[in-house]
DNA sequence: AACATAAAAATAACAAATCAATTATTTTAA
DNA sequence: TTAAAATAATTGATTTGTTATTTTTATGTT
C-alpha cells in the first residue's frame, strides 16, 4: 500500500518527504507487529532488546551505560528498564568490583530461556515482514537505509 | 554506518534481521533529528502530524476519527493531543453540528502561522536526510518500503 | 415507541518515554 | 592532598503511549 492510502492523505508528496513517512510508518507498523509477539511473554521491545545484548555477552556482564550504546533508542531509561527485569529474575543486578560508579548486570538462566523459547518466534516474525522482498532487494534495502544513516 | 557497528554488537545477522533492526533505528534517528526541529516551537511529532492533517483539510474540520486514522501512530491518544493544541490556541474545538457524538477539530490562523513557519526548516530536514541517495534510490527505497507493507 | 446495538469521543489507570536534577565515585591536575 | 571535573547511575517530575471502560448520541429492529 501506498504512504498516501495509508495515511488517506490527497496532497501530492516530494520522494524525500515520502521516504521520512513510509520509514516511520513502516517502523509503526513492525513495531506494533514485534509487541503482539512479546505480549504473551509481559516484555516490552526495550526490555527484549536488553535480554537480547546481555546475551550477546556471553557470559561477561555489561554496565548500565554499555547496554545504552547498544540499544536501539538510546534516549530510554536503562534504569528502570532493568529494574523491571530484575522485578521478573530475568537478570541480575550487582555493582562493579573494579569500579563502584557502574553496575554489572548478567541474565539469568530464566532470562536465556524466555529468549530460548522466543527465538523460533522472533525469526519467523522477521521473515514475514521481508517475505515479500528478493534477496537482491534485501541487500538493497539494507544499503539505502544505512546510506540515509551517514548524515 | 552499518547497522552492526552502529549497535556495537559482533554478531552475525541474516538481511532479514538487518533489515528489521536498520528500519528501526533509522526511524529513531530521524525522529530524533524531527524532535529537535519542533522542541524550540514545544511541539511533540504527533502534535506537528495533527496539524499537518487539519492544514490539509482546507478550513474543513476534521473528526477526532479522521485525524485517528490519518495520523502515523494509530494508537495515540487523539482527545488529549487535541487537547494539548487547544491549550496553545493552535486548533478550535465544536461539536459536530449534524451529529453530535463527533467533534469538528479545525486549524486557527495562530496554528497555520507555526506551520508556515516550520514548513522550510521540515523541507530542509527532509531533504539533508536524504542527501546521500540519489532520485532512483529514493524511488528504490520507497518501492521496498511499501512492498514490506504488504504483508 | 421501546429496546438493543453501534459509533464517537472522553476518561481513567497504568506503563513507558523524556528531561532535569542529584548522588556517588573516580580521575585529573593544581 | 585536595579541589575541580568527569563519569555512572539513580531519582523525581512531567508528558506521552496504551488499553479498557464509560458516556453520549445515533441507528436499526421488532
Amino acid at each position: 500500500m501506498k504512504i498516501e492510502e495509508a495515511l488517506k492523505s490527497n496532497a501530492t508528496m516530494e520522494p524525500s518527504q515520502r521516504v521520512v513517512l513510509n520509514i516511520i510508518y513502516t517502523q509503526n507498523d513492525i513495531h506494533e507487529r514485534f509487541a503482539e509477539i512479546l505480549k504473551p511473554f509481559d516484555l516490552s521491545s526495550e526490555q527484549y532488546n536488553v535480554l537480547r545484548i546481555l546475551r550477546g555477552q556471553k557470559g561477561n556482564p555489561a554496565n548500565m551505560c554499555v547496554i545504552q550504546e547498544r540499544m536501539l533508542a538510546k534516549t530510554s531509561n536503562t534504569t528502570r528498564l532493568v529494574d523491571k527485569l530484575l522485578l521478573k529474575e530475568l537478570v541480575t543486578r550487582t555493582v562493579c568490583k573494579s569500579n563502584r560508579r557502574k553496575i554489572d548486570v548478567l541474565i539469568t538462566e530464566k532470562g536465556l530461556s524466555v529468549l530460548t523459547e522466543l527465538d523460533p518466534k522472533v525469526i519467523d516474525y522477521e521473515k514475514k515482514i521481508v517475505q515479500n522482498l528478493s534477496n537482491l532487494e534485501l541487500e538493497q534495502l539494507n544499503f539505502l537505509l544505512e546510506k540515509i544513516r551517514n548524515q
